[in-house]
Order: structure tokens, then C-alpha cells, then sequence
DNA sequence: ACCTGAACACCGTTCAAGT
DNA sequence: ACCTGAACACCGTTCAAGT
């Protein structure tokens, strides 16, 4: 009847740790509970992530925080399509994981966010700015996109502990908001 | 020789918490360190704090993050320099307070940023900004600051860690961002 | 190689007790 | 009213031991 559990692997331990996070917030998530929804010992993790649970919450970063806009496909767009594109989906990957944005914000893992920011630079450049505009704008956009979902995190919980009158549009918000980071970036090139 | 302590209150609890956040990091502050350091045993704090270190994060934050755009004072400015002034004042205030960040980002005292949202929707408003817009171009704003802060906090520790050559002028990097977001707004007015 | 059990040095918090 | 001591239910992590 027991069945052999499949062995642990540290992809299948970052998977539930963020399942643990998602579902009952980053103050949870312990190395002993990690360890239940394995059917493990909170030990025998240490055996795949050596660093623990630094090395774990590295992990989760990386899986939320590494979305770089896409350059090859969607071919009919232009550089401020492709950016709103990368926007909205970055934004829900932020807000699906909000457990997972306080750590982003820490200094763990200080690369992960680096590739996600070249990536954007990469799609002003093809574009036409200069190197040094690139660079600004890329930064510029990343920044808001991130601000912008720490600002919904804490705005959704306002709504529904204070005011549950108040039903405040976000992604519009995000949208006119982000915008007005493209235009300022279109009126520069 | 053992002079009478001065009596805990609220406001020395938390400013010697900010002390040690700035020092050595969040993740220092514990209940009993700060104790330690207000030279008293931790239980005392929850007489001035009765919801616990949950409080003691909320003044911590309500402390770092009530910034407000100075409507009053600053006569000769226009609104966009007001503006420049407040981001370059409130990134001070968050990267001399890097420890603090995180909690601006989680689900913590949701109101302490609300304030200064509305003053900078303030400001907009005066400058002849309809409501909507003055509302978007507020949290437009402070989402870029908040979101840049955190890049910058992750960047610096980055660059001490791997590569001591790329100095990056931050300052610089996010003054242009800003303008950008600024050049936007003054686009849709 | 992979996992477990017991142990260590911590946490936040409660609660009765002191002054 | 203000603070302390002891205790409780947790943490992350080490380390020797099992298979």
C-alpha cells in the first residue's frame, strides 16, 4: 500500500515552498511545515539546498522575478506594445506571488533581477535609443512595475480591512500609470 | 551610582529598533536584542506595544514611510521642481533605511503610504492636473520612487559582492527615471 | 547517497508575580 | 502602572547515526 515516494529533487522542494507561500503567506513557511508537505523530515532537506533556507528563499525569488520581455516572437508589435505586453504579464506573475515580493526587495539573491532588467534594454535598444537612454528607461520601467505592485499588495489589503466601499481599478491604474512611463520614454528618443 | 532609568515610551522602543534595523539588519530585531538595547527585558516592551513586535513593524514603517509632498513652503518652485525635490528627499529617507523596505512591501500597515500619495496628488491637482489624471500621476510617481529604491538597495549589494569595478551612479540613474515619469505628466496635461 | 532523531541555541508571547 | 521570571510552543541548523 506505500507506495515508494518519489525521490526529493530541489525543484519539487521550491514548489512547495511556494505553494506554502501562496496559499498561507511567506510567515509560514518554515522548514518544518516545508518538510510535512513532502512526507519528509525537515532535515532532509538540507541534503538538496546545502545553504538552507537562504538558499530556498533564493530559489523562490528566482522562479517569481525572472521574466524577461520577449524580443523574438510577436513580430507585428512595436517596442511600446511589446513593453505593455512584458508589463501586464510581469505584473500578474508579481501579484499571483505577492508572498514572494517582500523578498524581492531584500538583499537576496541580487542578480535575479538583472537579467529581467537587460532584457528591456535590449528591446529599447532595437528600438533606437541610445545606449545610456536604454539603460535609464530600462531601469525606469522595471521600477515602476515593481513599485506598482507593492503599492496593489498593500492597496488590496486596505480595501478589504478598512474601506470595502472604495473599489479602486488597479489595472487601470497600472495601465494609465505605465503609460505615462512610455510616453515620457517616447518623447526622449 | 546606578541612576533612575528613564521611563520606556512608545517612541524610544521604536527609535531603538530603527537603530538596530539600520545596524545590523532586519532580521536582527528581536524582541529580546531590543530589550537588551533599551536595557530592560523584553517583556516590558508589550506594555507600551500590547499587539507585540506586529506594532513595533508598523511603527517602523509609519516612521520611515509618511513622507509628504510640502504643498505650504518652497514658494518660487514650480511643480515639477517641487516634485524632484520630494523624490530626491523621500530616496534619501528609504536607502538610509534600506532595512525597512521590505516591510513597506508586505501586507503591514497599509495606510502609512496613503498620505503621501494624497499630498502628491496635491500637488498635481494645484498644477492644474483634472482628478483622474492627478490620481494616476501620484501613484505613478511613488511607485517609481519605491520601486527604484528597492533596484538600488539589491544594486548596491550586488556590486560589493561581485563586481567592484561597475560603479553605477544611482543617483544619477534614478534622477533621469524620474524625469521621465515627469516628462510623461507634463505630456498629458 | 539520502534520510532520520536528538539536540542546541535561539525565537515571540502569555501569564502570574513582584514593586 | 510598570517591569520581571519562568514557561510554552515554536524556530533554523548541526551532527552523528541509520539504510
Amino acid at each position: 500500500m506505500s507506495h515508494p515516494r518519489e525521490p526529493l529533487t530541489r525543484d519539487r522542494i521550491i514548489d512547495a515552498a511556494l505553494r506554502i507561500v501562496d496559499g498561507q503567506g511567506l510567515s509560514r513557511l518554515t522548514m518544518r511545515r516545508l518538510g510535512d508537505s513532502l512526507e519528509v523530515e525537515a532535515m532532509a532537506i538540507y541534503h538538496h539546498l546545502p545553504r538552507g533556507k537562504e538558499e530556498l528563499l533564493d530559489g523562490l525569488i528566482e522562479h517569481v522575478a525572472v521574466y524577461p520581455a520577449s524580443v523574438g516572437n510577436g513580430a507585428g508589435q512595436d517596442w511600446q506594445q511589446r513593453l505593455r505586453g512584458w508589463a501586464d504579464g510581469y505584473r500578474d506573475r508579481l501579484l499571483g506571488h505577492a508572498g514572494v515580493l517582500p523578498l524581492l526587495v531584500t538583499r537576496r539573491n541580487p542578480v535575479a533581477l538583472s537579467g529581467t532588467a537587460a532584457s528591456l534594454q535590449e528591446v529599447l535598444r532595437r528600438a533606437g535609443f541610445p545606449e545610456t537612454a536604454a539603460t535609464t528607461g530600462a531601469h525606469a520601467l522595471l521600477s515602476f512595475v515593481i513599485g506598482h505592485a507593492a503599492l496593489e499588495v498593500r492597496g488590496l489589503a486596505a480595501r478589504q480591512a478598512a474601506d470595502p466601499e472604495d473599489t479602486v481599478d488597479w489595472a487601470a491604474r497600472f495601465t494609465a500609470g505605465f503609460d505615462l512611463v512610455l510616453a515620457g520614454l517616447a518623447a526622449a528618443r
